[in-house]
DNA sequence: ACCTGAAGTTAGCCTCTCCTAACTTTTAAG
DNA sequence: CTTAAAAGTTAGGAGAGGCTAACTTCAGGT
């Protein structure tokens, strides 16, 4: 009776339907698998142009036929578009769902690190299990705690809470910076813990300033604070940079 | 190898093996249901002399058909004592699970209470999704920050590292304090909000003084901070109180 | 000592998410 | 333009944890 007042409601308002949708709390409660299949695809989107179902497989840890068959659960529930044989998309509704999930994750990142001296190899895998369990008001009590952060600590941008992806500084690959350039690492984009373990003994962190000082095909040499060293490909190629003309 | 290794120095030293099955990190990982039955049963034996399948099935709203399920799985693990149509009981290393969890949980609802402004008619229902997917790492960061507390903020004692149930001061239903006499609330026994809600609108809470002026069938009358109410049976019976000679 | 109702069990079924194996469709290389 | 490899689908099944319905066992009151 109250859900049939509301759409009238809604309708005499012209309020558009959408701001119900992205309401999380108002959306069915999905599963945890659910909830990551849609974070997933949310990320593979920002990379790729087009979501594949094998890259899904290899990301979820899971077997090509599993995921087919997600596929046509989360069409039925209308949160992403796909047909046999096609790529796969995220519909509006879809979409919010991963972006509340990937706040979840990336303020509990930054809050495992700031609150609980987590250091950054440790905070994904603690975020994983935590992000699908936590209530709107831990969310806000810690998102408020922090003030509202806009990166995570592997510079990763923090949804807003009307699920905007907030502007981060126009970024260039560490391994397109030139010979005596000047740069700071604004986002690593691996949670790998051995390598960002490895980035953390060489002082390399977000914000570290680092001056490029020469290339070969092994890899890239920087200084940080005095200190020189060779950075293999196998790992610079996760290291985003801000170029700065001094330093 | 290194297994078999630590096995044969265990052999050696003459360590007893139960204390390895007492750290939860080496024990099979459990689902969170599993986990669930073990803390309730627990739990119910804390109260009960004897846990019967219908209590369990009650507290886990569950039908008697899927305990009976879950107690052959857990005797196969070895977690619980039990035979058809016999009480159930936990064995050394399901009580160990029991207070791991346990553990968890308390010093989540005091974290919670204590560093993210919840109060403590909400810590309960969080606690409850959190206690099974926090890190030992993030149970002893909490810990650690707290100072190793005893208590949580319903009074409920929390179980150590080495999973030992700390002193609780005696205590006394408030139903049976004497009238005229001066009691501290230590413990309310319950994790209904709404009751839990009301008491501390009422000023009740862990470690409120208050005197008992009157007891009459509809409850027990007392006097906090100068204010008198009627304490309807049906709450008091959860508040349990240390006796005090003044106040 | 018996009977009845409560407590507990069993069998069979469901949903969820994963799997393997065999198949089909798409794509890209020659 | 063909064709083989890669990508995706289908069918059938496993096991975890619920359920209902029908059954068995137990314990208390007369």
């Amino acid at each position: 009776m109250y859900i049939i007042l509301s759409f009238v409601l809604l309708y005499i308002l012209h309020l558009p339907m959408s701001i119900l949708n992205y309401n999380r709390s108002n959306n069915p409660r999905l599963s945890e698998s659910q909830e990551d299949y849609l974070k997933e695809i949310f990320k593979l989107n920002e990379v790729n142009t087009t979501v594949s179902l094998q890259d899904l497989a290899d990301r979820l840890k899971v077997k090509p036929a599993s995921v087919t068959g997600m596929m046509k659960k989360l069409k039925q529930l209308g949160l992403v578009t796909y047909e046999p044989y096609k790529e796969v998309a995220l519909t509006d509704v879809g979409e919010a769902i991963a972006l509340e999930v990937l706040r979840h994750h990336r303020l509990l990142e930054l809050y495992l690190a700031r609150h609980l001296n987590y250091s950054w190899d440790e905070i994904h895998e603690e975020a994983e299990r935590l992000e699908h369990v936590i209530s709107e008001k831990f969310e806000a009590a810690i998102a408020e705690l922090m003030g509202h952060p806009t990166h995570d600590p592997h510079g990763d941008p923090i949804p807003t809470i009307d699920l905007e992806i907030p502007d981060s500084p126009n970024l260039t690959a560490v391994t397109a910076v030139k010979e005596n350039n000047h740069a700071i690492i604004r986002r690593v984009m691996t949670q790998d813990s051995d390598i960002l373990n490895m980035l953390s003994r060489l002082d390399l962190t977000i914000h570290s300033k680092i001056t490029v000082t020469g290339k070969d095909n092994a890899g890239i040499r920087i200084r940080v604070n005095e200190n020189q060293y060779l950075l293999p490909h196998s790992i610079a190629r996760f290291v985003w940079v801000e170029l700065a003309s001094n330093i």
